[in-house]
DNA sequence: CGATTATGGAACATTGATGTTCCATGATGG
DNA sequence: CCATCATGGAACATCAATGTTCCATAATCG
């Protein structure tokens, strides 16, 4: 009696994001390191990595479907059409900060987007840019700083404010607080 | 007759640097381009950088010192300790960012100061916690910022404006605006 | 319990980067 | 112009990561 295999749920599903979380970890981390290492961070046969993905090239597709999905969710849950745009802006970092490695990983591979052939616009990059043009509006964000250099800005100090935690040791939700704080400074007309 | 080949002067030297130069610019863009690559973005045959640099690693320990010595000089041309200190954090900014794929390396490798066994706190490094501290005592920085995370600030917006010249094709000098200013704003107290 | 599925590990083939050797040709400089 | 130096390229050896196959064992689930 066969059954298939169950794609989506299961013990399938979860070596398969036991693998992804891994790799995402590893490969933040040391670009470069080899499957072995990610099957070994994965409590996993190098074996058994190769059976979900085929290819290294296989991972890292799916390493980029699951960010830009995870992106697409934090950003969600951000709600940043509503309230204040600064406000919404301090969400949308807490959220990203929470990403951890994951963050890191999307920092260091911008070309991540196209791996899976989205539109070029995220829905998330749109919201983004809803909000940084509503800051605009109302008087809330430096008209000066165009909106490509407020998102630069954004990402560089959450990468400055992750660095911070992991080589200094400064605890998460201090150098959280030190990220929103400058970056309202910087965004204040 | 023989002549030792010198070793800091001439053709030899010149060559030498050709390769460093390339190595930096082709690594700083792919972390794990083969010395096939450098060679070709330096005009120069494979063979040839083997002859200057035996092994992978040593390439990589001489742009270290290389670095190290060239964050050494633009930082001392920025001359820290004259004037008031947020001027000097002006006049560094823009002296790194001529550094171009040079700081963009060294933003990526931090564990580059190890490589050559230099006290973990190179003059350069001294001389800023010095104008940060600086900077925190007569007002002109805001003291709530830690001296490390002012730091961590001055590179990654750094980061953020080469990338933004990079990828969006800014001009040099309006993404070097909006980084001194961005930076001005967040360290204002 | 018994069938199906998931896994780990060994063994092996392939591949691309490395590192080395050698030689012919060009460049340099006294 | 001639001796020495610098170079490029071919040929080769080595090595680590990759990708594949196979099998025995463990986990899962009806």
């Amino acid at each position: 009696m066969y059954r298939k295999p169950m794609d989506e749920t299961g013990t399938r599903a979860r070596t398969r994001r036991a693998i992804l979380d891994a790799a995402v970890s590893t490969l933040a981390r040391n670009p470069s390191a080899s499957l072995a290492d990610v099957a070994a961070a994965a409590g996993v046969g190098r074996t058994t990595v190769h059976r979900y993905f085929r290819e290294r090239s296989d991972l890292l597709s799916a390493i980029g479907a699951h960010l830009m999905e995870l992106v697409a969710t934090t950003t969600e849950r951000a709600r940043l059409d509503d309230g204040p745009a600064i406000e919404a802006l301090d969400r949308l970092c807490q959220e990203y900060f929470e990403l951890g490695d994951g963050f890191l990983f999307a920092f260091e591979n911008p070309q991540l987007a196209d791996w899976e052939s989205w539109d070029s616009e995220t829905e998330a990059d749109q919201a983004l840019t809803r909000l940084i043009e509503r800051g605009h509006a109302d008087g809330t964000i430096d008209p000066t700083l165009s909106t490509a250099w407020v998102g630069s800005l954004l990402w560089a100090m959450l990468y400055a404010a992750w660095q911070h935690t992991r080589e200094q040791g400064v605890p998460k939700h201090t150098a959280l607080r030190l990220c929103l704080h400058s970056l309202r400074k910087a965004l204040t007309p």
